[in-house]
RNA sequence: GGGCGUUUAGCUCAGUUGGCUAGAGCGCAUCCUUCACACGGAUGAGGUCACAGGUUCGAGUCCUGUAACGCCCA
């Protein structure tokens, strides 16, 4: 294979770093290390996400590698800052999208529907497509790099975070906010569900408008068609408005539940019939003609207005308004659950045979064939609409037909078209409640409603955006208050915990029923709400008050933990479970919530009248009390030895995947991927699997009940195998978590209710910011998917460019825009397959090989000698890994270290303050751009370069410090050999010492930007981190002496107080203030403020284990995910030196390049090799940059390409010469013997035209006295300057343009 | 229909409270296998910042309007 023969690490310094060489063995010292996992320490401030939980329905795409790497990089770096980071992973079971994926693989490969299947076997395909996919997805995110903690890893259906949605509906449903009632819904008739706004997608449709005339009611009670004779009365001879009404559709069939036709109220054309009815052809039904300013507008189409309330939201809005105006406007459903016409579509007679129907009209077989009182009923859908628009048309009522185009709404499940329609539903109260009604719900607050309670959470800032813009989209949408459905008519996902009984007759069952309603009322009100709910949104708070009363309705009993024992004695007296689930989104509004295992003590409800009784309900059961199956046998129950048993063997740490093939079969770990199986720490494990059999009472065996649920959906728990249960101590510590990182697509769906939740059940915000990432779109503006083919697949990314480049050219790309462009093309892989990849991606790749070859190839080769020795640290001098850069031997006092030195740090300053700065802020382009540019730009393009010059002359002699004398000019050969290169400089071995600095500064700034850059690319950094201490022996101790010493210099302890809204900032804030002492710089390695793992008393998880002792293991560099950030050293700005380096060394070093380039490009024109060198530079300067050239003489000739410069204000200006006239300074190479000058000539034109033009634009501003005058002074000298400078290089310029001439 | 966003070099994007002589990567052109790196180095060309008004001494940046595109909601 050929990850075996890319094994071996590749030769310092030779070859393109090989990505899949490293990332395995680094993912597993993570692993091994238990860096990943976080436990409560109350010595430390937590920084907690939770992870948006992805779909178990397919693999990963390339939002959720974004998504996944903005995580990762905060919570690297709050990691390496010091945080007890934790990074809640998980999956969600994503109801109707697996369920749908499923039966679809099993029509094909069984030609089974759900129903023949069945409730149980369908569950349990399920549950097996989720361990194949569950396991798949986690195999990629490890892939990626993510440093979840997998250990506390979560499902959205496991028994934890179950015990959280019963909790929740319980609570809801108990202070009145949930109801029950029939509802207009989007009805998938393909898949028999009820599905949300945002499962649909509109695709437009090329369909008919069809016109149908509706014949108005004559006052005598006769109308046009039906009247005897009528059918003969061809209805072309009727008037528009007069005798009848047309109508426009696009679904014709919708016309059998018509109740009503709308006008406007102010159509003139239509006033008069305003209460009048008409005569619904086909059904010969009388319906009122209303009037609906909302619903009609007049200039369209003919002005009139199908009501079909049964089936259109917009109709349906339309009758409500109606209630209680127009009696007869009625409502009437039309459609089955599968998308058949029902009985109301048979019309009045119809089936009666020739005989008189109610209307008195007669039919003989010639009308049944002409339609009228035909029978619609068990139609299909798209057979009834041909049907009816032939028996219209065999009417003479079908008036024309147009065609159109219009918005479908299909399920995004199923592909089919939407049909609304009314349904039982049970939703959630969001908006304002009755005053009195709010004032009993203590989890509102105060609040009149849910959704007001979210909406105040940002308002109030206690739940902030970033961007911020988009907290106006979570604000306008809580603002509508709408309430929300919950339940979906599917069989995958948290069934609904209420169990329901309709009263009538006297069944000994019922005496037995309401004996047991009695008891509940009396003995159970912790654990059950008695509801009896009407078709209403009246709910069991208004209607609880008095159980027991009258059994004449139906009655509704929730049931708090619903796999109690209760509920088995409920279905003994005739009490049936609702068959419907919640809504995903109502279980995913739990996640930050129920990952840490909220309701751990439901003595904590205040609102909680059981609070003494916790006892019984503290635990989920061990009982699988309400499902028909309670056969032990119960192949559902297999699944948990089939699940749990391979964890315990599978530490996928020891075979980290990093192959594609294994990632797909979801490997990684065997079926379970999480690196620590349940026998790593026993006393974390759930001790399910051999837990003893529930209690005869049902009280089962406590919190480590082997609580499978037999029906599977319910409660099943396959996830816990391997995850540790969450304790209080981990909510306590962990929640509320600090960032949400999301796409903007779900702010209302999921981020909305989140808070809701949270503030409704905690009183607290579930997370402090909202990160909303950018959409990648394709590079004409697509959304990437899978039926255009313009997606791309993350681990063909990863292949083809390495993790880290994706990585970090995803955290490149993440700006605060709405959306990115990918353009996408195809890339052959090694393997030869051919995928989509993008250009975009080398970026990070390069990146990434320019970083290794500059550490491996350069610095490790050059530090591997660095003299860490001895240091005093009230000396300001540290060691190499240290933040100091002081040299071992500097030369006794804080004197100025070589300009050079100086510079680089103070651009690594810089460079840490943007990083840090711009992921305190979100901004992860900014943070990678800082990054990059540093790194490349001034480090190696820069400060590398320079460093060659010194480190050589080290070994030759010391030509490197002080190396030109002030006699004004240096006529001396780069290389060494000549007898001033060897000649001893001020003293003895100073040459060494100062190639000692070069290297400590070297290793200092390497160290630091592979901290920096360790978020974005975790594996390539931590690679050269460990190399880095291989060729630095002895700094182990180093560390470990600077950890000793630096304790009280360490990030903040936690405070005992509340965590103030603002913990980060003022964190922040002490970190730089800590900083700015200097005197004491964090240490590398992992903060020694922290106390080993285990030894404390507040974790209550039993004495430490061995893994993630982080810190503790001393014995060996730690690794860079535990190293400290680096600290800005304010100090060690320096913008003189920055200065010097950017305003006169830069600039004459381009000049000597771009002349090297204009000579070189003249020699090639005349057919003359090109030269390597300049032979000779004279630079004019006076003044304090002559001293700062001088000085630099010897790195001046090597970065320049020039063998000899002379440097001065009245140096000789050779004839003839190319120039470059600069600020406060002249560039002259003679080209005597090296080129033809007549081109300088054209060169020098150029540039007098853009500085003349330049001076006209200054002068102008300068002579404009408003702009003197009201421009600050700063700016108005400014622009003097420059002025000033830009007459001097005109002045310059024509001067030698003159000589050129001569 | 309402809301949000985008429009800057051939392409993809930066440009933080107005001071810009508008930047980066890719691509392009020329030169260079030179000693960490050709997944490299050096140099260069390339932009009336969508359009029209306005505010201001000064607008890519702020305001208004227009156009095109995208997303969300109805």
């Amino acid at each position: 294979m050929d990850r075996m023969s890319s094994n071996a690490a590749p030769p310092a310094g030779g070859g393109t770093y090989d990505p899949r060489a490293i990332e395995p063995g680094i993912y597993a010292l993570w692993e091994r290390g238990g860096y990943f996992h976080a436990e409560p320490d109350t010595a430390r401030q937590p920084f907690t996400i939770v992870i948006p939980p992805p779909n178990v329905t397919g693999a990963l795409h390339l939002g959720h590698a974004l998504n996944n790497t903005c995580q990762d990089i905060l919570i690297r770096a709050r990691r390496m800052q010091g945080y007890d980071a934790e990074w809640m992973p998980g999956t969600d079971h994503a109801g109707i999208a697996t369920q749908a994926v499923v039966e679809k693989r099993l029509k094909q490969e069984q030609k089974l529907t759900r129903h023949e299947l069945g409730r149980e076997g369908l569950v349990r395909k399920i549950w097996e497509w989720k361990e194949e996919y569950n396991a798949r997805i986690i195999a990629q995110l490890r892939k990626m790099g993510f440093s979840c903690d997998w250990e506390r890893s979560r499902f959205t259906l496991d028994e934890v975070c179950a015990r959280a949605v019963y909790e929740l509906f319980f609570r809801m449903f108990r202070d009145g906010l949930i109801y029950r009632g029939l509802r207009m819904v989007n009805w998938d008739a393909a898949l028999q569900t009820a599905v949300a706004d945002d499962e649909i997608v509109h695709e437009t449709v090329k369909g008919h408008l069809w016109h149908i005339r509706y014949p108005i009611e004559q006052s005598d009670g006769a109308t046009e068609p039906r009247s005897d004779g009528a059918t003969e009365r061809r209805s072309d001879e009727g008037r528009a408005g007069v005798d009848y009404l047309v109508v426009a559709t696009t679904r014709p069939e919708t016309m059998l539940a018509d109740t009503a036709v709308a006008v406007h109220p102010d159509d003139e054309r239509y006033k008069h019939l305003i209460g009048k009815r008409c005569i619904l052809p086909l059904m010969n039904r009388p319906i009122p003609i209303v009037a609906d300013g909302l619903l009609v507008n007049k200039e369209f189409g003919t002005g009139c207005v199908k009501i079909t309330p049964g089936h259109d939201p917009n109709d349906y809005a339309c009758w409500q308004r109606h209630q209680g105006h127009a009696d007869e406007f009625a409502i009437i459903d039309l459609l089955t659950p599968d998308g058949k016409i029902n009985e109301n579509g048979r019309a009045q007679g119809a089936g009666r045979g020739a005989h008189e129907d109610a209307t008195g009209v007669a039919h003989g077989a010639g009308d049944k064939e002409r339609g009228v009182g035909r029978d619609y009923a068990g139609m299909k859908k798209e057979d009834a609409r041909k049907q009816v628009v032939a028996d219209l048309e065999a009417l003479g009522l079908l008036e024309k037909v147009e065609d159109y185009v219009t918005d479908v709404g299909h399920s995004d499940r199923s592909k089919t078209p939407i049909e609304p329609l009314r349904s039982e539903q049970w939703f959630v109260k969001t908006g304002d409640l009755e005053p009195e009604h709010a004032a009993r719900v203590e989890g509102l607050r105060g609040a009149p409603g849910l959704a007001q309670l979210a909406i105040e959470a940002v308002r109030g800032g206690e739940v902030q955006f970033f961007p911020a813009r988009y907290a106006s989209t979570y604000l306008d949408w809580l603002g509508e208050k709408r309430d929300w459905c919950i339940s979906r008519q599917l069989w995958w996902g948290h069934r609904i915990p209420v169990w329901r009984r309709e009263w009538g007759g006297w069944e000994s069952e019922s005496q037995a029923a309401e004996a047991l309603l009695r008891e509940l009322e009396r003995d159970h009100r912790a654990e059950v709400v008695v509801s009896r709910d009407q078709e209403s949104s009246r709910t069991s708070l208004e209607l609880s008050e008095h159980v027991g009363d009258v059994f004449d309705v139906e009655t509704l009993i929730c049931i708090r933990t619903p796999n109690s024992p209760l509920a088995r004695r409920l279905e003994a007296v005739g009490f049936v479970q609702d068959p419907d689930v919640l809504d995903t989104w109502f279980s995913s509004s739990l996640w930050p919530l129920s990952t840490f295992g909220w309701p751990h003590d439901l003595s904590r409800d205040p609102t909680d009248p059981s609070r003494d009784r916790e006892g019984a309900v503290s635990g989920p059961s061990a009982e699988a009390p309400h499902s028909p199956s309670r056969d032990p046998t119960d192949p559902s129950r297999d699944r948990e030895g089939a699940v749990s048993m391979p964890s315990a063997e599978a530490p996928s740490a020891e075979r980290p995947s990093s192959n594609r093939a294994e990632i797909e079969r979801g490997a990684g770990g065997a079926r379970n991927p999480l690196p620590h199986g349940r026998g790593s720490d026993p006393s974390r494990a759930r001790a399910g699997d051999n837990a003893p059999p529930a209690l005869p009472d049902g009280r089962g065996s406590g919190r480590n009940g082997s609580g499978r649920n037999p029906s599977g959906a319910d409660s099943g728990d396959a996830d816990d195998a391997g995850s540790i249960r969450p304790t209080p101590a981990d909510f306590d510590y962990f929640f509320p978590t600090d960032v949400l990182t999301t796409a903007r697509g779900i702010i209302t769906l999921w981020v909305a209710r989140m808070v809701m939740c949270s503030k409704y059940l905690t009183g607290q915000r579930p997370f402090r910011h909202v990160y909303i990432h950018p959409i990648i779109q394709d590079g004409q503006g697509r959304t990437m998917s899978k039926s255009l083919g313009n997606g791309v697949d993350p681990l063909d990314l990863i292949e083809l460019y390495g993790t880290d480049a994706l990585r970090f050219v995803l955290a490149q790309m993440a700006t605060e825009t709405q959306d990115i462009r990918m353009p996408v093309k195809p890339v052959k892989l090694p393997d030869g397959r051919t995928v989509n990849g993008s250009d975009k991606f080398e970026l990070g790749r390069n990146f990434c090989n320019k970083l290794w070859q500059a550490a491996t190839g350069f610095v490790l080769p050059n530090v591997r000698d660095v003299e860490i020795g001895e240091r005093r640290r009230d000396d300001g001098a540290e060691g190499p890994r240290g933040q100091g850069v002081e040299g071992p031997r500097s030369r006794g006092t804080k004197g100025p270290r070589d300009l050079f030195d100086r510079w680089i740090l103070s651009r690594l300053q810089r460079c840490i303050r943007s990083v840090t700065d711009a992921l305190d802020q979100y901004q992860f382009q900014r943070a990678a751009d800082a990054i990059y540019a540093f790194f490349w730009g001034d480090f190696c393009d820069w400060y590398i370069e320079e460093a060659k010059v010194r480190l050589t002359a080290g070994h030759a002699g010391t030509e490197a410090r002080r190396r030109e004398g002030d006699d004004g000019a240096t006529k001396r050969r780069s290389d060494g050999g000549s007898d001033e290169a060897t000649k001893p400089r001020s003293h003895e071995g100073n040459g060494a010492a100062q190639a000692n600095d070069v290297k400590t500064v070297l290793l200092h700034v390497l160290d630091s930007t592979l901290c920096l850059m360790h978020p974005f690319m975790p594996f390539i950094t931590e690679a050269l981190w460990q190399k880095v201490g291989e060729a630095v022996p002895g700094h182990a101790e180093w560390i470990e002496r600077c950890q000793s010493r630096d304790r009280e210099g360490a990030v903040s302890v936690r405070s005992a107080e509340a965590p103030s809204a603002e913990r980060l900032s003022s964190d922040r804030a002490e970190i730089e203030r800590r900083a700015g002492g200097a005197k004491n710089p964090l240490p590398y390695g992992r903060g020694s403020d922290r106390p080993e793992r285990g030894s404390g008393a507040n974790d209550g998880h039993g004495s430490g284990t061995t893994r993630g002792s982080g810190v503790g293991d001393r014995s060996a560099d730690a690794p860079l995910i535990v190293t400290a950030w680096p600290r800005v050293r304010p100090e060690l700005i320096d913008e003189a030196c920055e200065r010097e380096v950017s305003e006169v060394l830069q600039p004459v070093i381009r000049a000597l390049r771009d002349i090297r380039t204009q000579v070189n490009t003249m020699r090639a024109a005349d057919k003359q090799p090109s030269i390597r060198n300049l032979p000779h530079a004279a630079i004019r300067a006076a003044g304090e940059r002559a001293e700062i050239l001088r000085r630099n003489g010897a790195m001046i000739r090597r970065l320049g390409t020039c063998e000899q410069i002379e440097i001065g204000p009245e140096v000789a200006k050779p004839r003839p010469a190319a120039s470059k006239v600069l600020s406060g300074m002249e560039v002259y190479v003679p080209l005597a013997g090296l080129a033809d000058p007549e081109i300088e000539r054209r060169r020098l034109e150029k540039d007098l035209g853009e500085v003349s033009a330049a001076i006209q634009r200054v002068e102008a501003k300068l002579a404009d006295a408003t702009f003197v005058d009201k421009a600050p002074a700063a700016v108005v000298e400014k622009e003097r300057q420059r002025a000033a400078e830009l007459c001097a290089k005109l002045a310059a310029i024509r001067e030698h343009l003159g000589e050129i001439g001569a």
